[in-house]
DNA sequence: ACCCTCACG
DNA sequence: ACGTACGTGAGGGTC
C-alpha cells in the first residue's frame, strides 16, 4: 500500500475555525477558539486518513510573486481581526509542541507550498490529502490528490471531498480549469479582477465549451452570450493576468525532507501543557496520562486505616496552622477522607470498619476547632462535618470564584494550574473518568485515593497565594465578610429546605391536564392536522407555511415562534391565542407541577442547591430544582406558590427590597435628582415620567409612567435604543429620544455609566461598591456586537453585583441574629431581592424586627433601602 | 449536545 | 451594516 501525506492550509483552516465557531477565551482572556477548532478538525482528519506524513503550510507577511505582478493583490492576510491574528503564533506553538512540521517560504503563499508538495508527493507514488477551507485548491485535485473542504452547516462541521470526478460533477470543469473559472469570475477576497458581466454560470459555460480562456479568445466570435463576448474582448488581458494570479505554483523551490514530516507522537508533554494553559479540557482526554505523569506532581501519600494511627494523625494535624481536607462523599455516603498536612505529607483515610464515616467526620469537626480546614468546597463538607464558624475554614472554590467569576467550574486541577505556578495535576476526569464516586470506590480505589489527596493538597497549598491574590485585588473583605459566612448561611438554607404539599401540587397538575387536552384538540382542528405543538419547527411550518400567517423567518434554524412574536398575531388568529395558552399550561405542568413533585424528599420538603460560584455578577443561583423562578407574574402560575407552606406552628415572613438596583444606581452615581426622588419616597416611575416628559407629577398618564419604568429598567441593563424600542414596541428614534431626555434629567447617571465603561476598558474589569470584580474581556473585542455587549455588561454588573452584595450581607446578618437570639425560625429562600423566613409563630415580632433592621442596615446608601414585608400561611399569601 | 422557549429577579 | 436589552435554570425537540 502506498504511503499517504496530509497537507494542511494553516491560515485557511484557522480562519475557517475562527469565523465558523464561537470565540473562546481562556481565563486569562486569551482568544483560543480558532486554535481549538483547528485541533478538532485536525484530529478528526487524522483519524479518518491515518497519514504517514503531515505538514502545515502558512503564508508569510512578505510580498509574494503575485504582488510583484499585480499591485492590488490582497492575498489572505489583510484585514485579519486582532482576535484571530493573536492566535496565529499560538497555533504555530501548538503545532511545534506536537512535533508537526510547519512549512513557509518567502515569496510564496501556503497554496503554492501545498501545490508543490502535492505534485512532488504524487510523483513519488504517494496518496495526497489536502485540507483547506479555500476552494481554489480544487485545481490541485487528481485521482491521487484528494481535496477536503470543511464546511459548517447548522453548527456542525461537514467535509466535502473532491477527487477529479467530484470536481467535474460539481463544477462541470476539470480541476485545472478551476483556474479559468476564477480568472473569469474574479475573486473579491484576493482582489483578483474578473471579467465584468461574467458570473459563475456563464464562466462555467464558456470554459465547458472552450476549455480555456485563451481558446475562448481564439474563437471569440463563437462565445455567447453577447455581453460576455464583448466583455472578454475588452478585458482579455486582465483575464490573463487573473489566471496567472489564480494559478497555484506547483514548482516552488521549497526545501522539504519527508522525514521531518513523518507523523510521530502528537500527544506530547509540551502539547498537553499547552492544552491545559489554553484550557482545552475536551482535548486533554486524548493524552495518555502515563506519558505526562512525570510532568505533574507525584504525590506520595500514606494510607491510614487503623484506629490508633488515625488518632495520632489527627493529633499531629491539630498542631499545624492549617490542613487541607477532602471529603469523599456522595449521596450521604462517606467513602473516605484525604488529608494534607504540608507540601509533602498526605494521607488517605478510608471509611470502613471501626473508622466509620461518621467517626471520621466527627474527627474532622473537632479538628476544625484546633486548626483551619482548607477545602475546595466547604459547603459540601458542611453536609457531613460540624464546623462552628467561618474563620475555621478556607474555601478555595469560593476564593477562586471571586478572583475570576467567569470560569465554568473551580476544580482543584484548575486552581493548581492558576495559583501554584502552573502546576499540572491530573483532573478528576483523568483519574476517575466519568465514574461516580460509588463506582470508583468499587472499581478503582487507588485512583480515588489519589483524587482525594490531590484535592486536599491543592486546598492547603493554594491558600496562601490565593489569599495574597484576594488582597491584591482588594477583595479580602468580600471574601471574609460576605462570601465565607454565606457558605454557612446557604448550607443552612439547603438543609432546611422548604415544605411542599405534594398532594396539592399533584392536584394542581391534574387540573391543568384537562385544559391542555382541550387546547390541543382545538389547535389541531384549526390547523387541519395533528402535529407536535411543542416542536417550534413543526409549529413554524403549520403557522407560517400551511396557514400562511405573515410573520417570516427570524432564527438560523427556521421560524421564530416565541411569545413576543405570537402575541402580535394573537388578535387576528384564534389559533395563535390557543397556542400561547397551551404553551403557558404545558410549562406549568412540566416544569413546575411535575418537575417540583419529583424532587420532594422523604421529609416532605424540597432541598434546592444554592450555588455560590456560578454567576458573573455575584448573584447566587438555585438548581435541582430552581426555586428562584417560581411563577408569580400570572395568576394561574402564581397559584403554585400555595403549595409552598411552613410547617405547623410556623408562618412565612417574606421580605423584599423595593427597587434595590435603582437605589444602588442612585447611590453609586450620586445623582442628586434621583437621590432626592427617593428621599421624597414617591412613586419613582411616575416621578421619572414627570421629569422626563416635563409634565406635572399628578398629570402623568399611565402610558408615560409605563415608558418611564421601561427606561429605568433599561438604564440598569445598560441602555440601548434598540433594546428599549423592542421592549416598548416603539421606533428606535423614539427610544433614543426617551434615553436622551432621561440623561438630561439625571445627568450624573450618564456620567456614571460612561465612567464604568471607561474603567472597564482601562482595567479590564468593573467593581461593585464592596470591591467584587467582574472581568469584561469583551470590551477589547474588535467585533461591534461583542464590544457593545461588553459596554452593557460594564454598566450593569456594578449595579446588579452591588445589589447582590447587599442582600448577601443581609442574609448573613439575619441568619446570625436568629441564631444569636436562639430563635427556631429559619431562612429558607433567597430570590435576588427577596428573603423568605419560615417563622415560628411566637417569633413573628422578633423576626420581623430582625429582617427590617438587617436588610435595611446591610449597606449605608445615599438613599434608604426600603423593605416590603408580608406574612402568610403559604408563599402565595406572604407575597 | 445544542437550540428554542419561558419561568424568575 | 452589524443585530442586542442584564443575570439565571429547566424541559422538550432535534440531530
Amino acid at each position: 500500500m502506498s504511503e499517504k501525506i496530509l497537507l494542511i492550509d494553516g491560515h485557511s483552516i484557522l480562519n475557517r475555525a475562527f469565523y465558523g465557531l464561537p470565540d473562546l477565551t481562556n481565563s486569562e482572556g486569551r482568544h483560543t477558539g480558532a486554535v481549538y477548532g483547528f485541533l478538532n478538525i485536525l484530529f478528526r482528519i487524522l483519524e479518518e486518513e491515518k497519514p504517514d506524513y503531515l505538514t502545515v503550510a502558512f503564508d508569510l507577511h512578505a510580498p509574494t510573486f503575485r504582488h510583484k505582478i499585480y499591485e492590488a493583490y490582497k492575498g489572505t492576510r489583510k484585514g485579519m481581526p486582532e482576535e484571530l491574528r493573536e492566535q496565529v503564533p499560538l497555533m504555530k506553538e501548538m503545532l511545534a509542541a506536537m512535533g508537526i512540521k510547519i512549512v513557509t517560504l518567502e515569496g510564496f503563499e501556503a497554496d503554492d507550498l501545498l501545490g508543490t508538495l502535492a505534485r512532488r508527493s504524487e510523483s513519488a507514488g504517494m496518496d495526497v490529502v489536502i485540507l483547506s477551507g479555500d476552494r481554489d485548491l480544487l485545481q490541485l485535485a487528481t485521482e491521487k490528490v484528494l481535496i477536503r473542504l470543511p464546511k459548517t452547516s447548522k453548527g456542525k462541521t461537514v467535509i466535502e471531498d473532491y477527487h477529479t470526478a467530484q470536481v467535474i460533477e460539481k463544477y462541470q470543469v476539470t480541476p485545472p480549469q478551476i483556474i479559468e473559472l476564477k480568472a473569469l469570475m474574479g475573486d473579491s477576497s484576493d482582489n483578483i479582477p474578473g471579467i465584468p458581466g461574467v458570473g459563475e454560470k456563464t464562466a462555467a459555460k464558456i470554459i465547458g465549451e472552450f476549455g480555456s480562456i485563451e481558446n475562448a479568445y481564439a474563437h471569440l466570435e463563437e462565445v455567447k452570450p453577447n455581453k460576455a463576448r464583448e466583455s472578454l474582448r475588452i478585458h482579455y488581458d486582465m483575464a490573463s493576468l487573473s489566471k496567472t494570479l489564480a494559478t497555484i505554483n506547483t514548482d516552488s523551490p521549497l526545501e522539504f525532507r519527508y522525514e521531518d514530516a513523518r507523523l510521530g507522537e502528537l500527544y506530547t508533554k509540551a502539547a498537553y501543557e499547552l492544552c491545559r494553559k489554553l484550557e482545552f479540557k475536551n482535548l486533554l482526554g486524548r493524552f495518555d496520562q502515563s506519558e505526562v505523569a512525570d510532568q505533574s506532581l507525584e504525590l506520595n501519600y500514606f494510607i491510614c486505616s487503623d484506629l490508633s494511627g488515625t488518632e495520632t494523625l489527627f493529633e499531629k494535624a491539630a498542631q499545624k496552622p492549617a490542613v487541607g481536607a477532602a471529603l469523599m462523599a456522595e449521596k450521604n455516603k462517606v467513602y473516605g477522607i484525604g488529608l494534607s498536612l504540608s507540601e509533602k505529607e498526605h494521607y488517605y483515610i478510608p471509611a470502613e470498619g471501626l473508622l466509620a464515616g461518621e467517626y471520621l467526620c466527627g474527627k474532622l469537626g473537632m479538628l476544625s476547632g484546633k486548626t483551619r480546614i482548607c477545602a475546595m468546597d466547604v459547603k459540601s463538607m458542611l453536609k457531613h462535618v460540624q464546623i462552628e464558624k467561618p474563620s475555621q475554614v478556607f474555601d478555595a472554590g469560593v476564593a477562586a470564584y471571586l478572583l475570576n467569576p467567569l470560569k465554568s467550574s473551580y476544580t482543584y486541577d484548575d486552581i493548581a494550574k492558576d495559583y501554584l505556578g502552573g502546576l499540572l495535576l491530573p483532573a478528576r476526569e483523568d483519574l476517575l473518568g466519568k465514574l461516580p464516586l460509588e463506582k470508583a470506590w468499587e472499581d478503582d480505589l487507588e485512583e480515588l485515593k489519589k483524587y482525594a489527596c490531590y484535592m486536599a493538597f491543592t486546598a492547603l497549598a493554594c491558600m496562601e497565594p490565593v489569599c495574597e491574590a484576594l488582597k491584591e485585588a482588594g477583595m479580602e473583605s468580600v471574601y471574609r465578610d460576605i462570601e465565607l459566612p454565606l457558605v454557612f448561611t446557604l448550607n443552612s438554607m439547603e438543609n432546611w429546605g422548604i415544605r411542599v404539599k405534594g398532594e396539592e401540587l399533584k392536584a394542581y397538575g391534574e387540573q391543568l391536564v384537562g385544559r391542555i387536552h382541550e387546547l390541543e384538540k382545538e389547535i389541531w382542528d384549526q390547523a387541519g392536522e395533528e402535529f407536535n405543538i411543542n416542536s417550534p419547527k413543526q409549529l413554524g411550518v403549520i403557522l407560517f407555511e400551511k396557514m400562511e400567517i405573515p410573520g417570516g423567518k427570524k432564527t438560523k434554524t427556521g421560524y421564530s415562534t416565541s411569545a413576543d412574536i405570537l402575541e402580535k398575531l394573537a388578535p387576528d388568529y384564534p389559533i395563535v391565542n390557543d397556542i400561547l395558552e397551551y404553551r403557558q399550561l404545558t410549562k406549568l405542568k412540566s416544569t413546575y407541577a411535575d418537575g417540583l413533585s419529583s424532587v420532594i424528599e422523604e421529609d416532605g420538603r424540597i432541598h434546592s442547591t444554592f450555588n455560590q460560584t456560578i454567576t458573573a455578577t455575584g448573584r447566587i443561583s438555585s438548581t435541582e430544582p430552581n426555586l428562584q423562578n417560581i411563577p408569580v407574574r400570572m395568576e394561574l402560575g402564581r397559584l403554585i406558590r400555595k403549595v409552598f407552606v411552613p410547617e405547623e406552628g410556623f408562618v412565612f415572613l417574606d421580605a423584599d427590597y423595593s427597587q434595590i438596583e435603582l437605589r444602588v444606581l442612585a447611590h453609586m452615581s450620586g445623582d442628586e435628582k434621583l437621590i432626592q426622588a427617593y428621599r421624597e419616597a414617591q412613586d419613582i416611575h411616575r416621578l421619572t415620567a414627570s421629569q422626563v416628559f416635563h409634565v406635572p407629577f399628578d398629570e402623568v398618564t399611565s402610558l408615560q409612567r409605563r415608558n418611564a419604568k421601561a427606561v429605568n429598567f433599561g438604564i440598569v441593563y445598560g441602555i440601548s435604543s434598540f433594546g428599549l424600542s423592542q421592549d416598548l414596541s416603539i421606533t428606535r428614534k423614539e427610544a433614543a429620544e426617551y434615553i436622551e431626555k432621561y440623561f438630561e434629567t439625571y445627568p450624573r447617571i450618564k456620567g456614571f455609566l460612561d465612567s464604568m465603561v471607561q474603567e472597564g476598558k482601562e482595567k479590564g474589569y468593573v467593581t461593585t461598591m464592596f470591591g467584587r470584580r467582574r472581568p469584561v474581556p469583551e470590551l477589547k473585542s474588535s467585533n461591534f456586537m461583542q464590544r457593545s455587549f461588553g459596554e452593557r455588561v460594564a454598566m450593569n454588573s456594578p449595579i446588579q453585583g452591588t445589589a447582590a452584595d447587599i442582600i448577601k450581607i443581609a442574609m448573613n446578618r439575619v441568619y446570625g441574629r436568629m441564631a444569636q437570639e436562639g430563635l427556631e425560625s429559619r431562612l429558607v429562600l433567597q430570590v435576588h431581592d427577596e428573603l423568605l423566613i419560615e417563622t415560628k409563630k411566637e417569633e413573628i415580632a422578633a423576626v420581623s424586627r430582625i429582617l427590617e433592621e438587617e436588610m435595611k442596615g446591610a449597606a449605608r446608601l445615599a438613599v434608604e433601602l426600603e423593605v416590603d414585608m408580608h406574612q402568610g400561611d403559604s408563599w402565595y399569601e406572604a407575597k
